[in-house]
DNA sequence: CTTCAACCTGACCATACGGTCAGAAAAAGA
DNA sequence: TCTTTTTCTGACCGTATGGTCAGGTTGAAG
């Protein structure tokens, strides 16, 4: 490939200003987000090296260069990912009660599906296939997640403050009805005529799985 | 639909019973389930057409006979679940009001997710991929069945028989919650200690499920 | 029995994939 | 400037995959 970019700018003109690190940092970051499209899009299977360097813009070989095989990035790719899944509960641990907690829980989860529906279904994919890079994460991290939230939501379920219901199965139906706005955003377009959702559909989405599950545990909505 | 056989008896006098359409028939079916499973471990990119010979008790070849490509024997398992997932609604159509009607399909599609939860994972795999071979499904029959059932929570709700919900929003959550037991059975099994829910969790997960979504949407359960 | 179509399969092929490597180019350091 | 380190890349390699095919086997029909 020819470069006739000005002088100034590195070959690839990605790098304009900043550092070694920086530059690293964010070829990392443009191959990270490529790779996240093509493995949600074709799954870990179907993705290749190839596809993926197209999309960033580089050639497959400066891939190996960051990542040493495709297993390597996609663990990266899903552990991304986890990060972000595992931060929309802090809003869930500061709340005072399940109005606020489980509500702020499923606009911050809904918000994640509208703005990572890559990363989601990166994450659902591995899940599906019996998460064969991350299942450490799921008896470690992700267990004591769940046991944590469940002791809030049965302390809350004690102080008379929600329903009695179960929090495993609670929790469950939070993820399963946030995620699915993401793992099947294509059916949901398909039934919507073939377009995404409007930022006001958004919006009314949140409001129906909030109102729903908010009165369905016995809490009225704020 | 297939024509019945004559029921003819080799010359031996020895029993018809495996006949050449219900040999093949069989052949089939064995090679679809293990299709289902392998693609449902896999997805279609990782599936290879060696491990479901090898799952189906077959040579490669054999399996090139009775399905052309990849994709045709793909598209076939695909289908399959589809129809069973169609057949759910039915429990739905023959309802008087809310309580049973989504009570009841709550529970069927539980069933499915815990009788063919591979096939429930093809599915999602699919639609989640794009659902490149079964676009045409999604835009007519899915479509259709969706837009006939809203139409049935419409006049519940005219009829006062239940909240005011979005008919849209309130299938996705069904399907959404239904679906994660299947879906994500993997972690669900992890989180319940590595051993996957017995008849009894079973049920709570159903009673769950119901619980919140029915009290979600005003219907007291019956 | 003989015939014939359906069924089965080992061996093979072209392709595409993940990964490697020698060495060029660029940047940093002296 | 020259040297060293890091970054980049075209060309290449071994392997595994989906798919093919010629020829063998089976069993029903006549």
């Amino acid at each position: 490939m020819k470069d006739n970019e000005t002088g100034k700018r590195t070959k690839n003109g990605r790098n304009a200003a900043g550092s070694r690190a920086e530059a690293r940092r964010a070829t990392e970051d443009a191959i990270l987000k490529a790779a996240e499209t093509v493995f949600a899009e074709a799954g870990f299977g179907g993705a290749t090296m190839q596809l993926i360097a197209d999309m960033a813009g580089l050639p497959k070989a400066n891939l190996h260069y960051y990542f040493e095989t495709k297993e390597a990035l996609y663990r990266r790719v899903v552990e991304r990912i986890f990060n972000i899944w595992l931060e929309a509960a802090d809003v869930f641990d500061a709340a005072a009660g399940p109005a606020e907690g489980i509500g702020a829980y499923i606009d911050a989860k809904m918000e994640i599906s509208r703005r990572h529906p890559n990363g989601s279904k990166v994450w659902a994919s591995e899940v599906m296939h019996g998460a064969p890079v991350i299942q450490d994460y799921l008896e470690t991290t992700l267990s004591e997640w769940t046991e944590g939230r469940a002791t809030i939501i049965r302390r809350w379920i004690a102080e008379g403050k929600m329903a009695d219901v179960d929090p495993r199965h609670l929790l469950y139906m939070l993820w399963a009805t946030t995620q699915h706005y993401a793992d099947f955003s294509h059916q949901i377009e398909t039934l919507n005529g073939g377009k995404p959702l409007t930022d006001a559909q958004w919006d009314a989405a949140k409001a129906s799985v909030k109102g729903i599950v908010l009165r369905g545990i016995g809490v009225s909505e704020t």
